[in-house]
DNA sequence: GATAATATTTAGGTATGCCTAATTAAGAAA
DNA sequence: TTTCTTAATTAGGCATACCTAAATATTATC
C-alpha cells in the first residue's frame, strides 16, 4: 500500500491529535462525533491508515488508536497550515477571528509548503494563532506555554486571557464583544461554588461578566503577579 | 439531478469556456487534451453537467460542447478566483509571477466568497492579472481591450506589453529574465519574413531580442503612438 | 457471573471521477 | 460511393470515502 496523504486522511489525523492530547488513545465514537462522520466508516479508514507503510496510527480492534510518528508529523503539518492561515487571514484578510477557522479548515489541505513559508514570513513568523493556540514552527515543534484554566483562578487574581479553545463562531463573538480575546487583562470578583459561575472584570472595556463553567473550561490563562 | 459543483466540475466550466473563445464549440477529445484526462472520461462527464437542472452545457452526441448561461457563470466565477488569486500570491506573498497559476489552479475551487471579496478589496479591485489576463469583475463581466499579437507588429512600432498567454514556468521565467512582463515596452527592430522570428528591444532592459513565432502569437500588446 | 447497554466491527451499497478496451459514428480520401 | 482514419461513445472496472443495518465485542450493572 503506497503512503500518501488526502484532504480526509489530514482531517481525520489532525483529530486524533487533538483528541489524543487529553486521553492518550482516540475511540472510534468519539473520532467518529468529532469528525461527523459515522463509527462504522471510522473503522474502515484507521483500518487503512494503520495498515500504510509506513503506518499513519497504531490500532488495535476494540482498543482506540494513537499516532505514529509519521502520523504526527501529518497531523503538526496539517496544524500548522491551518493556524497559520488562521493568522494570515485575520491579520491581511481582516477576516474576524470567529470565522476564520471555517475557512482555515478547507484551505489547510491544499495550500503549498511555498505558501506555508511565504505566509509564515509576511506574518514574522507567529507563534499563536487568533485563537492563542500554539503554531508549530517549520521543524514541527509545539511552544510550549504555562497556562490554566480560567475556571481555575480565585478571586482577586489578576491574569492575561491566552487561548480561547472553543469554535463555535457564535460564542466566538459572544466572547469578543466582551472583550475577552487573546492578550485581553481580566480580574475575578467572584465565584460561586454553588453554580460554578464565574464573576470578572474585564480591563479595557471595563465590563463585569458572568461566565458558565462551558466557557471558562475552554478559555486558558497566565496569571499576573 | 441536483445541481452542484466539484472541483472537477469547475475545472470542466473553466476550460470549456476557455476552449470555446476560440471555437465556439469545444470537441471531446481537445477537452480531454487540456485537462489531461482520457477522452472516455471526459464524455462521461460532459454527459453529466448537460443533463443536470439547470443544464451547465449543451452537448449534442458527436457535435461536441458548449456552455450554458449557467455554465458561463461557474466558469467566470473560477476565472475571477483564479486571477484575483495570481494577483494575490504574486502581490502579497510575493510568489515569482510562472509559479502563481499553479498554485491558484488548486485554490480556486477553494476559497470562500468572503475570500474573494477580501482578497478584491486588499488589492484594490484589480482588472488584470500577472499575465495581463482580464479579471472578471464582481458582476462577472470581463473587461475588454483592444490587444493584437506581438507577431502583427511592423517594424519600428512601438508597444506595451498588455499579457502573456502562456503557462509554462519556464518560458515565463525566461520572458521575465529579458524584462518582457506586462506594462514592459517595446520596439520592434525587424522582422525576418523568412522564419517569422522577430527582433525587438526592450525599454528599460535595453536588450535587443529575438524571438520565433511560438512565442511572439502569446505575447499581447497595445500600439503606442 | 449473567445480562443489559454501549462500543465497535463487518457486510453490503452508493456517488464521484477516473481508467482501458472495444465499438460505433463521422469525416476525408480514393 | 466505398474505404480508411480519426473522433466519440459504450461497457466494464477501480479507488476513495462515505452510508445503513446487522453482528459481535466490551464494559457496566445487577
Amino acid at each position: 500500500m503506497k503512503n500518501q496523504t488526502s484532504q480526509s486522511i489530514e482531517d481525520y489525523l489532525k483529530a486524533i491529535y487533538e483528541l489524543s492530547i487529553k486521553d492518550g488513545r482516540v475511540a472510534t465514537t468519539h473520532l467518529a462525533k468529532h469528525l461527523g462522520i459515522s463509527p462504522a466508516s471510522v473503522t474502515g479508514m484507521i483500518k487503512k491508515l494503520s495498515q500504510m507503510e509506513p503506518p499513519y496510527l497504531n490500532y488495535q480492534k476494540h482498543q482506540g488508536v494513537f499516532l505514529t510518528e509519521a502520523g504526527e508529523r501529518i497531523a503538526l503539518e496539517t496544524l500548522r497550515h491551518h493556524r497559520l492561515l488562521e493568522v494570515f487571514l485575520h491579520e491581511i484578510l481582516g477576516f474576524p477571528w470567529d470565522e476564520v477557522h471555517e475557512e482555515a479548515d478547507k484551505l489547510e489541505h491544499v495550500i503549498s509548503e511555498k505558501f506555508e513559508e511565504r505566509m509564515a514570513f509576511v506574518l514574522g513568523n507567529p507563534e499563536h494563532d487568533p485563537h492563542g493556540d500554539p503554531i508549530p514552527n517549520k521543524e514541527l515543534n509545539v511552544p510550549k506555554a504555562t497556562m490554566i484554566c480560567l475556571s481555575d483562578l480565585r478571586p482577586h487574581q489578576k491574569a492575561i486571557i491566552k487561548r480561547v479553545r472553543d469554535k463555535d463562531p457564535k460564542l466566538l463573538r459572544f466572547l469578543s464583544d466582551l472583550g475577552l480575546i487573546p492578550n485581553a487583562e481580566i480580574e475575578i470578583n467572584d465565584y460561586s461554588e454553588f453554580d460554578g459561575n464565574i464573576h470578572l472584570a474585564v480591563k479595557n472595556s471595563s465590563k463585569n461578566v458572568v461566565l458558565g463553567p462551558r466557557i471558562t473550561d475552554q478559555i486558558h490563562v497566565s496569571i499576573l503577579n
